[in-house]
Parts: structure tokens; C-alpha cells; sequence
DNA sequence: CTCCAGGGATGAT
DNA sequence: ATCATCCATGGA
């Protein structure tokens, strides 16, 4: 049932460890994870995925027909998107199922990623569906009908504070038919976020990954405090009264078209070179330590 | 131990 | 319109 399949300017690593998605698990030299409803296991192997399921389903999740090198090319050419890009070279923004998407964002505020992949694993262990593969067990998302039967109280019971409550007010907006996520793919990107807007703990931030990670709005540029920092040190450097507006204005017109793919990297870069080198403070200003050309 | 995290809703200016 | 505060939790 194992297919090889082609993955050039690939890295699946990367991609999995982005903070775009929570669920997959490192085993043996590869990952185990679900697919919507799916069992996955894959496993990168040079230019090639080594997977087993669904070869289109696979394809299709990691985004390996993104034309990866034209999209980086529309990257603005800066000293923080060079080394961020030189860092990331392979990560792609890939295909969430839309619920699943969501209503993991909706579960993500003030949270670090750590805590975002124990939420997702308690949600999935607690009300999702059991597959298995190769001898592991692998757990589907609960679906939105399954999270609205639940109580608030068995939803805190999975760390999830006091997100519990908006998670299981969309969650019934979502399983009773109010909203259709399927069907807000027919609108524009404007329109579409103030739709996902409406739902109970989605603000611009939440709504702009939803539209970038389910509904492939590669333009949309969420800003959390890893991206807001990035903006603020290294392209807006002693600048007086920054706020939210602001930024979002220049980042709509300076990252283009791919900008949710060049926040990404901009995020992955400057997450990865803080959580692992931990950053040192000199002479009172802070200083990167790993500073990629 | 303290610090802080892929924020949002609410109410005060 | 912008800004301050509160909201729970646990990894680092």
C-alpha cells in the first residue's frame, strides 16, 4: 500500500513543524498523522515522499503542485525575507480540512504551539475517531457535530481554558447548518473573513490562518506576536505609534499576492532561531543570534 | 519559581 | 476608531 510519490523543493519536516498544523507525530524516520478522516503515514526520502493511503490525497494535502519557486520568487526582496526564505526553502502551506482548521485556531489563542498540539491530541484522543495504521493508533478530528454534543465542562477538561466556551459556541453554529464553510469558499477574501469574523472567538488574526491554511487564500497575512515582532524590529526599526491598522496596511500592499506564504516563513524563521538559540541580551538591546547572511 | 504564548471580547476613552 | 483589561493553561 506504500507509493512513492514526487516531491521536489519539498520539506516535509519543516512543513509539519511550521505552526500551521498540530496533529502529526514523529515515527521512525517518518510521521504519523490523519488526513481528514484518513490514516497517514509519510515519510520524506530526497525528492520523494514515501506514503501510504491515497496517493491524490496526499499530493493534494502537502500542496506539492504549489509552483513553490514562482511563488518564492514574489517574495520582496529584503534582508529579513532572503534569510527568512533561505531558511524555510521547502516548507509549503498545505490543504486543512476546513472545520478541523478552524476550530484548531479558534483553540489557539495565547497559546504557545506546544500546547496548541495538546489540545488538538486531546480533542482527537477524547471525541475523534480511531484508525489505525501500521500497528499505531491515529485519531480523526472530531467532527463539528460531535464538539457541539460535548459540554463546556468536557471541553475545559481537554486544557482549553476559557476558549472552551467559543469553541463550542462555533461548533453549533458550524453542525446546526447556520454556516456553511464549504459553501464560503465561493466568496471574495473580503467578504470572507468577515463571515469567519462572525464566529464566536475568531477575530482578523484566527480568520486570516483559516483563510490561509483551509481555504487557500495565499494572500492572507495573519500577524500574532512572533510576526508582529518581526515587523516591528526589522521593518518598521524605532518607528512611534505602530498599531494594528498599520500594520496591516503595509503588509497587505508590501508582501503581495504569496504574502501568507512570506508571513510563514517570516514566522517559521523567527520562531525556530529564538526556541532553539534562545536569543541573548547585549548591552541592553536584544540580538539575534542566528542571523542567516 | 516566573514568563509568556499563532487573541478575542468587552468596556472605557 | 483606538486602547486597556481580562480571560485559563502549561511548556520552557
Amino acid at each position: 500500500m506504500t507509493k512513492w510519490i514526487p516531491a521536489p523543493d519539498f520539506d516535509l519536516a519543516k512543513t509539519l513543524d511550521s505552526g500551521q498544523v498540530f496533529h502529526w507525530e514523529k515515527l521512525d524516520a517518518g510521521f504519523i498523522g490523519a488526513i481528514g478522516d484518513r490514516p497517514v503515514y509519510v515519510e520524506q526520502r530526497g525528492e520523494s515522499l514515501l506514503a501510504s493511503g491515497d496517493e491524490k490525497l496526499v499530493r493534494n494535502y502537502f500542496a506539492l503542485d504549489h509552483p513553490l519557486s514562482k511563488i518564492c520568487a514574489s517574495f520582496p526582496d529584503d534582508a529579513a525575507m532572503n534569510a527568512a526564505l533561505s531558511f524555510c526553502r521547502g516548507l509549503r502551506i498545505i490543504r486543512q480540512p476546513k472545520w478541523e482548521c478552524l476550530a484548531t485556531f479558534v483553540c489557539s489563542s495565547m497559546k504557545q504551539v506546544a500546547h496548541i498540539r495538546q489540545i488538538s491530541r486531546k480533542l482527537r484522543e477524547r471525541f475523534g475517531e480511531r484508525r489505525q495504521i501500521d500497528g499505531h493508533a491515529v485519531f480523526t478530528f472530531p467532527s463539528a457535530e460531535r464538539i457541539a454534543a460535548a459540554s463546556e465542562k468536557e471541553l475545559r477538561e481537554c486544557a482549553l481554558g476559557y476558549r472552551a466556551k467559543d469553541l463550542l459556541a462555533t461548533a453549533r453554529q458550524v453542525a446546526s447548518g447556520k454556516v456553511d464553510l464549504e459553501k464560503l469558499s465561493i466568496l471574495s477574501d473580503a467578504d470572507l473573513r468577515a463571515r469567519l469574523c462572525q464566529l464566536p472567538g475568531v477575530g482578523a488574526k484566527v480568520a486570516n490562518c483559516v483563510m490561509l491554511f483551509a481555504y487557500e487564500r495565499l494572500r492572507a497575512f495573519p500577524i500574532d506576536v512572533w510576526i508582529e515582532r518581526v515587523l516591528r524590529e526589522r521593518y518598521f526599526p524605532r518607528a512611534r505609534k505602530l498599531n494594528a491598522g498599520r500594520l496591516r496596511a503595509f503588509t497587505e500592499k508590501y508582501f503581495g499576492g504569496h504574502g501568507g506564504y512570506a508571513q510563514q516563513y517570516l514566522f517559521h524563521h523567527a520562531r525556530m532561531g529564538k526556541t532553539k538559540n534562545t536569543r541573548k541580551r547585549k548591552s541592553g538591546r536584544f540580538v539575534t543570534v542566528s542571523r542567516v547572511k
